[in-house]
DNA sequence: ATACCAAAATGAATTTAATTCATTTAAAAT
DNA sequence: ATTTTAAATGAATTAAATTCATTTTGGTAT
């Protein structure tokens, strides 16, 4: 076989197989899983029902597809949505903006990712991806100064996405849209003040090292913006 | 029909309902919605499949109604949990405790509650009710005055809700049990942030605790200027 | 106590939809 | 041009939800 002739068979394949994606996942997100047809997607993506089993081997199997595909676009995004060289409250803000209307607009296909029992482990690794965004954000925030040295970004990634998702839900019970209101509060709760750590713990007070990086990060933004100037 | 005879018809019914329920939960927390069966709901219930049908329209309706019973109970659970005569923070503690064990010990069923496009409005009714118990506690905190008079309940609740939702979910996923520091950090941030600060002390040195403040304030003017241009 | 009626229960038959697989079609290699 | 291999098809199979004609049960009236 030719490794141009190797070349258009697979994205042939390819296009298929994202043909066959992009029936399910209208289908699944305007009928839910239960409601979607297999016959229907089929149909949806010009294939007879057989071939889907060449692509995925069930129903389920063929969800998490469709479910992974859109957490890997949706870190693609992300990643887009936010401004490297912005500061880490405002990189925040951005995302937990990008975030809410995500999982807004695609709401039905949000609700299909945490059906009980994700029967493979790693149905969820594009979400776990996804969610190192977050991590990377509150990490350089950290290393930057602009956030306590003790910031605990496990627990604050739970705030962060329970909370998003939490009040998604609750703007889609009341027929609502997208509510800016909602990033706001919530950051002003991350990092709106150091009361984040363990309670009981006292606060440590900085050290010249942390003074030296709170320094190094001042003389980098004033750097910036005399070049932007 | 005799007073005492329609009552235990009804009575017999109600139990017959109740066994159908109870096996219902069992087979759907075990299995999943997809997985559980008909037939073996109606095995372990001791009847007919077609006598589940008349208890429930269909597979989906069963579902809605053990979802109903299992939030309901949690409801009373909870009114159960809190000592209405203690402080609003102690509440806001017991709640998210008693929360947070709950829906670990039945994390199945409580992933079953948000399904995609739950059908009928009224099918969460009775969540409705049980988050209603979140905002009975706050309410009477900004009553008592423990808590700011303009404390944004409805935000607030999304942050309890959402967090420890999905907190159980990383719980669950890491294969870890109840942690109670997820509630303490939660309530840190609930009500832990305009707290009065300890009244100004004597004018000494200043500390790398005043340096870093000032610093804070520098920074955030700085990033004010680059976000205004 | 017996007969009658209506409600409740049954489970075999029906229906619906996922999955399989023998066959056909298309593409690549020789 | 022929052979070989991979991909695709859709009718047949299978599994499970739902229906419904029939039976059973419990209550009421004679």
């Amino acid at each position: 076989m030719s490794s141009t002739a190797r070349n258009t068979t697979r994205e042939r394949l390819e296009a298929r197989e994202s043909a066959i994606l992009d029936a399910a996942e209208g289908i699944f997100a305007q009928a839910g899983f239960d409601g979607a047809k297999i016959a229907d997607i089929a149909r949806a993506a010009s294939v007879a029902e057989g071939t889907v089993y060449l692509y995925y081997k069930n129903k389920r199997d063929l969800l998490a597809g469709v479910i992974g595909r859109f957490w890997s676009q949706l870190t693609l995004g992300a990643d887009a949505a936010i401004d490297k060289e912005a500061s880490t409250l405002d990189q925040l803000e951005q995302f937990g903006r990008y975030h809410l209307q995500s999982i807004l607009n695609q709401f039905d296909l949000v609700s299909l990712t945490y059906r009980a029992q994700p029967q493979q482990a790693q149905d969820l690794d594009q979400v776990r991806e996804y969610v190192k965004v977050f991590d990377r954000i509150m990490k350089q925030g950290v290393d930057r100064s602009e956030l306590p040295p003790h910031t605990p970004v496990g627990h604050l990634r739970d705030v962060f996405f329970g909370t998003l998702e939490f009040s998604s839900r609750t703007l889609k019970l009341r027929g609502r849209s997208y509510d800016h209101s909602v990033v706001t509060n919530l950051l002003a709760l991350i990092v709106g003040h150091d009361e984040v750590q363990p309670a009981g713990l006292e606060t440590t007070a900085p050290s010249n090292e942390d003074l030296m990086k709170k320094l190094d990060s001042i003389q980098r933004q004033l750097k910036e913006l005399k070049t932007a100037k």
